[in-house]
DNA sequence: GACCTACCTGTCCAAAAGGTCAGGTAGCCT
DNA sequence: AGGCTACCTGACCTTTTGGACAGGTAGGTC
């Protein structure tokens, strides 16, 4: 018998997780959680197999929570079930340590596949985040490491401002902030201070 | 009794709204979908008196399927109930012609008066939804408007063309450029082509 | 000590950017 | 016809930008 805690904000997804573990006889949801803290305190208090989470919730966000228990000594088996195919949070997922990443869409016999699979102890990444793993690890295609300095520059240039004006707000003189700004201009491989915000936005070094 | 068709891409969606619906006497799901052209099929099939439909799905998106669906002559409501909360999908959605719109965590006794009231013929929009939908409309705070020749402007300025480039590019001088880009500047209340850009992206007058 | 990186600064210069003032054309609407 | 918008262009100006030199310091590693 595989006793789970369902941990997901949506009321809708919860019913649905459960109304699928309920046809398969070897599954008891034992807790339900619908905040990142509910679902740590559940995990803590009924030591379940495995704990069904979502990365998007309010308070404690997934990949906190998944912190928060590898950093306890419980044993429960993370398996991430989540709308988000973004590759960061993916990443991001992992290296905190889950045991298995399944997107929502998933199907009933992969899904409960996934959770016997995690229960044993293996792991598992459905074949399409796995291939986001690997084209982010494996591939360094950009492997654009901005230095801190250079890291605010181009967070200050992408508000519009002049070298001049980079230069009061770092406190350094105006030569410096041009030294800065083509240095970014190299790293990034483009021509002027516009096309660096657009490509510092593409490779996610910047938000906006 | 309500007769109703679910319609969502993910099975424990699906599943979930199936399991809280069951839970209500007086309604009843008479067929499921996984696509909008799944969903489109089964309206005009079963002709039921809600259809809950996701707005992103596979093959035909949920806008589109709820265009199709006021094309024909089906009286059919149809409640969106989905997780996106973006301000331009929710005002597609709405100009689409949908009777209500609910996003994904929304309780059960939510989204059972939500059935049940779009049932009766009456409309519905979540406070939340409401909100975005009334900052949109009745508080034109941004209604940055651009020419066609502007927003061809600002998309070249983002892959960081100079003017020069800009005017060879569109045929026209370069001083016709740079007067191009000071109505864009003017027009985005910012002092430079970058912050433009920026401002921009913003606003979702361009992606890149 | 030699070496590296990150960081800072200077001078000189050509190009680009952006504003101001002053025009032109074409199409559309009342 | 008059008014409107979008679009295009010119001359002139100051500021900004970005590159090419050529240096400096501080902290860390080998």
């Amino acid at each position: 018998m595989i006793r789970l805690v369902v941990a997901d904000d949506h009321l809708v997804v919860r019913e649905g997780l459960v109304a699928i573990l309920a046809t398969d006889p070897s599954c008891e949801v034992v807790a339900e959680a619908s905040t990142g803290r509910e679902a740590i305190a559940a995990v803590l208090q009924h030591e379940p197999d495995v704990l069904l989470l979502d990365l998007q919730m309010p308070d404690i966000d997934g990949v906190a929570t998944i912190r928060a228990l590898r950093g306890s000594d419980c044993a429960t088996r993370i398996l991430v079930f989540t709308a988000y195919d973004d590759d960061d949070l993916i990443v991001d997922a992992v290296r905190a340590g889950v045991d298995g990443y399944l997107l929502k869409g998933t199907g009933r016999d992969e899904l409960l596949g996934a959770i016997a699979t995690v229960a044993r102890g293996g792991k598992l990444l459905q074949a399409g985040v796995a291939t986001k793993i690997l084209a982010r690890l494996g591939d360094p295609s950009s492997p654009v490491q901005l230095t801190p300095r250079e890291q605010e520059v181009v967070e200050l240039l992408a508000e519009g401002l002049s070298n001049k004006e980079v230069a009061r707000v770092l406190g350094i003189t105006e030569r410096t902030a041009k030294f800065h700004v083509s240095s970014l201009l190299q790293k990034l491989d483009v021509e002027n201070r516009t096309e660096a915000v657009t490509r510092a936005l593409q490779l996610k070094l910047i938000e906006i």
